[in-house]
DNA sequence: GTCGACATCTGAACAACGTTCACATAACCC
DNA sequence: GGGTTATGTGAACGTTGTTCAGATGTCGAC
């Protein structure tokens, strides 16, 4: 077996075939889209036979689901990496997380459409739904801090974090999907685009 | 061939083959999912050979395709009707298409789905974005409505109708992916939701 | 009215896919 | 060391999208 174990501390025969599993489908999604995302090639790419990844994952899902986690996971320390890189003042912690929001999603756009097609099955994969509660519920402490700072209007802010959260998420969408730049042309950059919205909304939420 | 034609007039061995075929993915898609949706299963239910569908479609892209641009079509006519029932005050009319497209939205999430998944192919099918242009150019005639009216901020209008059209489809396809309810339970309908947004949205735009 | 051109459907085939199974082998635990 | 478990192989099954040659229905030209 030709293959040099990375880590062979804990390694197998491969190494470690869940990691490069899932390094491969990300590999594969990046490169050549979701329809090129086979299981079979998967285990081309690592070198192993198309039943090897079965002892990893349960299913094909299952490898979209472990992916997805991980883009969940780089998402949520986009939007903590801008939020603290933003001061203190809440107001500018919100834009600040809304432009991440949008930044990862233009950065990392192969992930960002594996978290959210498979959200539809998300109840089948409760990690998926935890991890994305958890980069919502830092969204919702800097509403809360906003309204404890006078500058976010009083009300749910639960509502009003998944409105900021759905604004970003759209922008995001269309963005990817081409469907921001109409017959008219573009209408700007991404970045101007996130900018303008996350200044819009501060405004709506205002008190 | 016990099957009757429907439409005799131009009918051929099935009467609309065409037409029962389009009918026919949409069900599917309505009752078991996108998972399930199968060219065999198509073909199947309306009683035809696998082979016959390519005698219509190109392949099974082109019937979802042909799908998702009915689709555009009832949420052009939704928006408008809204539109049309609000008013001739900008801003209410503002209000009603956002409603109305979150209403379509979860009205005929089968339909929301397939328009905006297959949207990532939208260069390999241009009607489909012609399709999806038309429902903009009505938001952003809205948008030019409201700033002719001095109800509206100036600034580029297409870049605030995109700013509106994110969020409404930001919030219809969150609650649709099931990530609207939070572990804090659901934050309320999405009614409530939608009506909140635009309140909010017009608020942020007004000038 | 007949005939040829065309549109439409059938039946069979192909490669590729997801998944499963019995079996082999490596790694670990006592 | 020996037995158990974790991991990988190779072959198979049923299903899918797609293609193709041929059969059959439909329509316009003459």
């Amino acid at each position: 077996m030709p293959r040099a174990p990375r880590i062979p501390k804990h390694g197998y025969h491969h190494g470690d075939l869940r990691r490069a599993l899932l390094d491969a489908a990300l590999r594969i999604l990046v490169e050549e889209g979701p329809h090129a995302l086979t299981l079979r090639e998967v285990a081309r790419r690592v070198g192993v036979t198309q039943a090897a990844p079965y002892h990893h994952f349960a299913d094909k899902d299952a490898i979209l689901a472990a992916v997805a986690e991980e883009g969940f996971t780089k998402l949520h320390e986009s939007m903590i990496g801008a939020r603290d890189a933003a001061g203190a003042k809440p107001t500018a912690r919100l834009r600040a997380m809304g432009a991440g929001y949008v930044r990862f999603a233009v950065q990392h756009p192969a992930h960002f459409r594996v978290m959210f097609e498979k959200m539809v099955d998300m109840t089948e994969h409760a990690s998926l739904h935890a991890c994305a509660d958890q980069s919502f519920a830092v969204l919702l402490d800097a509403v809360t801090e906003g309204q404890k700072a006078g500058q976010v209007r009083k009300g749910s802010a639960a509502e009003l974090a998944l409105l900021l959260w759905s604004t970003m998420h759209g922008l995001a969408t269309l963005w990817l999907s081409g469907a921001a730049t109409g017959p008219t042309g573009p209408v700007g950059t991404i970045e101007s685009l996130a900018d303008a919205a996350t200044e819009m909304l501060v405004r709506g939420l205002a008190r």
